[in-house]
DNA sequence: ACCTGAACACCGTTCAAGT
DNA sequence: ACCTGAACACCGTTCAAGT
């Protein structure tokens, strides 16, 4: 999978990061990792938070699969998708939307292109009347937010997971297009 | 403010994190600014890990001010309030509402007697119809989703802040309630 | 009960040196 | 152009010792 020295890097990067936590990517680990010495990343990036930007932006680039349905059905499975992989891979998804996304030119172009896709869905969904009306970034913004917040807020524990309101993040997305959806 | 050295070294963390982000925040510099040595926190917290927790339940506990107002009024205001406070104190929000959340009891007390607040807004905000049918924790857990998401996104530049479809958080739980809120 | 200073293993980063 | 090993300043944590 991975052709250069450069990607092995990122690769070793990502996965110590889901092993272990933040705590687990350290230089040394990343190059043993890679059967090289701990500062031969250096050549490759800057400094670690370089690397670990590195990691983030390839996460954003992720294509949002088009399952073959109207725009409405592609941005609730799309959400859907996005949430469910945010709680399979906690700290990829932290790192992707976290504190390194503005230092990095890679990291913005990646995140930029992945919501031009959404916009566009959100107006073709406006267009036959299954989403609200109004500007569409704001609208997608909105979506993005509430998907989001949903699966932040259930790995941090901060939604209730037990009780009668128990409501996992990807049931909160189902309420969010159940009530935005107009009909 | 400050009336034990716990209390203190809580402050003093805080501030360093607010200045200079988590790797400004180090027992040795929570020390000197307390003026004590840089493992004495250690009579006070398990380990930096427990301090940062208190940290944050002391920020999860906060009041959430009641204005004189209906109940969806006050919701508004609150969650308008609650991205104001994100953007202002970045640091503090990623504290309160990251990884540490899970391991301590007191994060956990703390964010579970806040949430309880809002669901009583919620239920009698859906009583006089301004707020959807359902679940009240799970409307509410839909309400904290995507104004958490709205701040969470902003903070880390996922939303546009220039161009035709510019928005802040703040513009984002706007809409949010204006779509929601029933009239 | 609370604090100190020394010590430990570890980290990111730099740098001179190798191929 | 890429890599290595030694070295630097720094960190969290432990521990024996003090009051």
């Amino acid at each position: 999978m991975a052709t250069s020295r450069r990607d092995s890097l990122i690769d070793a990067a990502a996965n110590l990061l889901d092993q272990g936590g933040p705590a687990a990517v350290t230089l040394r680990a990343v190059g043993k990792a890679v059967g090289v010495s701990h500062n031969a990343p250096y050549k490759h990036f800057a400094n670690k938070e370089d690397l670990l930007a590195a990691v983030a932006a390839r996460d954003l680039a992720r294509s949002t699969p088009s399952v073959d349905a109207g725009p409405f059905e592609q941005l609730w499975a799309a959400m859907r998708l996005y949430v469910r992989w945010a709680l399979r891979y906690p700290e990829r998804f932290r790192l992707a939307y976290g504190r390194w996304s503005l230092q990095s030119q890679d990291v913005s172009a990646a995140a930029l292109a992945a919501r031009a896709g959404w916009v566009d869905l959100v107006t073709q969904a406006q267009a036959i009347g299954r989403m609200p009306a109004g500007d569409p970034h704001r609208v997608t913004a909105l979506m993005l937010a509430a998907a989001h917040g949903a699966a932040d807020l259930e790995l941090s524990g901060h939604i209730a997971k037990d009780g009668s309101g128990a409501a996992s993040a990807e049931d909160l997305v189902d309420d969010f297009f159940m009530q935005f959806g107009r009909r």
